[in-house]
DNA sequence: GAGCACTGC
């Protein structure tokens, strides 16, 4: 079906007003759309290292850390601080005497991509003077390395053994502006060390828009003197190319015909270059690439010389299908990316001039009256917003298409909410815990989480025997469950799987349930790969049934032909290998007797009930789910293999999205004596199961 | 009766 073509107008703040259309911008944007960036390739290593604007603030930058305990650094796109920084500072002798200058990253990639680039700067073997650290992956040397790129979640690792943090001399946050979950639990704990460590210095490298509150968390001056701040900000411009913004004179009222139209109008204005268009998601994206398919079929057969490539990029899509969005296309192509947030930060397309800007984004959201993560639509903030917009200019100048007006834009939340406030939180206080934190309630947060979400995570932890009443780590099981890089439920889970006689099986559903996306639907052969799928189904639900594509996998050699026979993630099970290895060796640590229950599945699903009894639900006459623990109504999730099926009385679930309605995912079906027999501190003994009324003591939050 | 933004340990 043919989505109608219809204008779409747009004008230019600050120009001639409506009506500016892209003729006429093509005039003023001609010469520079046929260069391709990149001025200083035949320069030698250290002169393109010259030619970064950050070089000329060097010495500024090295007197500001010599002289202030923190430096919040405005570095914008391009301006080279994540890779010249950590060198300055090696060089001025920050790395004497065996000490490291760290720079954390909210992403693996970038860790390792980083550390790759400063090594080659550096004429240095990666893991020798410089190298990376993320989970699986530790290139570094103890006794070589001096500049060390690791993911922030490795840096509060690493905190739980050594606290103080002491063979640093310099962090750096890399975008902290992005306010990750492990970004924000770093920052909280570095002021604390910064106490006990008045020789470490902080590098907060971050957005305009963030830098006076980082300033105003660090500072420790508590006078009116600002000669007596110990924290301090410098500006580095960036080099990136201007970027138009064009925003619609009137709200629209589907984006999604709207961003077909804004495409095909580009398309047929002749400027070159390649187009990204922003959704929200799976579904948004496939129905924009199937219009555009349709659009682009209809305007080949008019004659048009140009083509359109039309691809999606979403997270869920399968490996071979991403890389697609990388490779070059000929010139009388032109390549359009249809994608979700993925865009944004993680990956970088380039080659990109146009974006277009629906306005919206998916995210997660946190109910901590009902410990419920739901995914909601909600209009992207302004920060968003000028993210995407730079995601244009980064090869040479470009244009951003705002699917709304300049009023609303106007509206937008200046920043996104960080994802401290906005998670479940028991597994941030679990490791607060761990970390030595005995009041959470009272801990520096940058952005404090709404304390209904803390109280949440402190019962769950209670409940789970991870706190005592007294809301103390306990010892061995809360400090142990502490290790895990996991969800404490899952932490509980392994730990107890030995007792059950089951270790093996309960390794791979762990291991398992920690990637997304096993089964894989194209949806050009939907009816096959469901049919493939069955064949792993077990009445018994979700854990079992990823049990079964595990050791089927395995049984395999871990084929990646017998993957696609099948319709499975290879890389995600391939991941799920490592993943349990990683958690069997904490097992062994831990001591816990290695046994399998040689197929009986009884073992294993008490075993699991024990982890996730507070995730029960119960069937009601309705044909819905209630929590046993509130009675709030759930639906089996339509990506469980429970969904199709008569369904179970009682069910446990790992979590709760919200979309429509509230699903539970990976469900299993258990007996509700074996809720009673193994978490009776939770459950009251009586014909109704209800929540019990023990409930930790909140006086030593 | 009908669905899943994105990271990270």
């Amino acid at each position: 079906m043919a989505a109608p073509v219809g204008p779409i107008r747009f004008w230019k703040p600050g120009t001639e007003g409506p009506g500016a259309n892209l003729a006429e911008e093509r005039q003023s944007n001609a010469e520079v759309t046929s260069v391709i960036y990149n001025p200083h390739a035949s320069l030698s290593i250290e002169q393109q290292r010259q030619k970064l604007p950050v070089f000329k603030l060097r010495n500024h930058i090295l007197y500001l850390v010599e002289n202030y305990q923190t430096v919040v650094i405005i570095g914008e796109t391009g301006c080279g601080k994540s890779t010249q920084i950590p060198q300055y500072l090696a060089e001025a002798g920050w790395t004497a005497e065996g000490k490291v200058v760290g720079v954390t990253q909210p992403r693996r990639v970038a860790a390792v991509s980083v550390a790759g680039r400063v090594a080659e700067e550096r004429g240095a073997l990666l893991g020798h003077e410089v190298g990376y650290c993320i989970r699986f992956d530790d290139c570094t040397d103890p006794q070589a390395t001096r500049i060390k790129f690791l993911t922030d979640g490795m840096l509060v690792r690493e905190m739980m053994s050594d606290p103080l943090l002491t063979r640093y001399s310099v962090l750096m946050l890399d975008e902290a502006h992005e306010r990750t979950l492990y970004t924000d639990i770093a920052i909280g704990l570095l002021k604390k060390v910064q106490k006990k460590r008045g020789d470490l210095r902080l590098i907060v490298a971050s957005a305009t828009l963030d830098a006076e509150k980082f300033k105003a968390f660090f500072n420790q001056n508590d006078t009116n003197d600002p000669n007596r701040d110990t924290c301090a900000i410098l500006t580095v411009e960036g080099r990136t190319f201007p970027v138009d913004i064009f925003y619609t004179q009137s709200p629209v009222p589907d984006y999604l015909k709207s961003t077909v139209q804004t495409v095909m109008k580009i398309h047929q204005s002749d400027i070159d270059g390649d187009i990204l268009a922003f959704l929200t998601g799976q579904e948004e994206v496939e129905s924009v690439v199937s219009m555009l398919v349709e659009q682009a079929r209809i305007l080949a057969r008019s004659g048009m010389k140009k083509h359109l490539r039309v691809l999606p990029m979403y997270a869920g899509l399968p490996a071979s299908e991403q890389m697609k969005v990388f490779e070059r296309v000929s010139t009388n192509v032109r390549k359009v990316v249809v994608a979700t947030n993925i865009a944004e930060t993680s990956i970088t397309i380039n080659g990109i001039s146009f974006v277009i800007d629906c306005g919206f984004v998916k995210l997660r959201a946190y109910d901590p009256k009902r410990a419920v993560e739901s995914l909601v639509v909600v209009p992207v903030s302004q920060a968003s917003a000028s993210q995407r917009a730079g995601r244009s200019g980064r090869n040479r100048s470009g244009q951003c298409y705002r699917l709304y007006t300049e009023e609303d834009f106007q509206k937008l939340p200046p920043s996104t909410i960080p994802e401290m406030q906005r998670s479940n939180l028991s597994p941030v206080i679990l490791q607060l815990k761990a970390l030595g934190i005995d009041n959470v309630l009272r801990f520096h947060f940058l952005s404090p989480p709404p304390a209904q979400s803390m109280v949440q995570a402190l019962e769950l932890l209670y409940a789970l025997g991870g706190l005592d009443k007294h809301c103390r780590l306990t010892e061995p099981l809360g400090v142990r469950m502490a290790e895990f890089p996991l969800n404490p439920m899952f932490a509980k889970m392994l730990l107890e799987s030995g007792n059950f006689g089951c270790s093996a099986e309960i390794l791979s559903i762990a291991a398992m349930m920690q990637i997304q996306n096993v089964f894989v639907v194209p949806p050009n052969q939907k009816s096959q790969a469901i049919r493939e799928h069955r064949k792993f189904a077990v009445e018994e639900g979700d854990h079992l049934t990823m049990l079964n594509v595990y050791e089927a996998f395995i049984k395999f050699n871990k084929s990646s032909q017998w993957c696609q026979q099948h319709f499975l993630n290879y890389k995600g099970l391939m991941r799920a290998v490592t993943v349990r290895e990683q958690l069997k060796k904490m097992l062994n640590k831990f001591r816990v007797p290695k046994n399998s229950s040689e197929g009986d599945p009884d073992p294993i699903l008490r075993c699991i009930v024990s982890g996730f009894f507070a995730n029960a639900a119960k069937l009601h006459s309705t044909g819905a789910y209630r929590t046993v623990r509130d009675g709030h109504e759930l639906h089996i999730h339509p990506s469980s293999v429970l969904y199709a099926e008569k369904p179970p009385n009682w069910v446990l679930f790992s979590e709760v999205i919200q979309t429509n309605k509230y699903y539970m995912r990976d469900v299993t079906a258990v007996e509700s004596a074996w809720l009673l027999e193994l978490a009776p501190h939770f459950y009251q003994q009586g014909t109704h199961l209800s929540r019990s009324s023990k409930r930790p003591k909140m006086d030593n939050l």
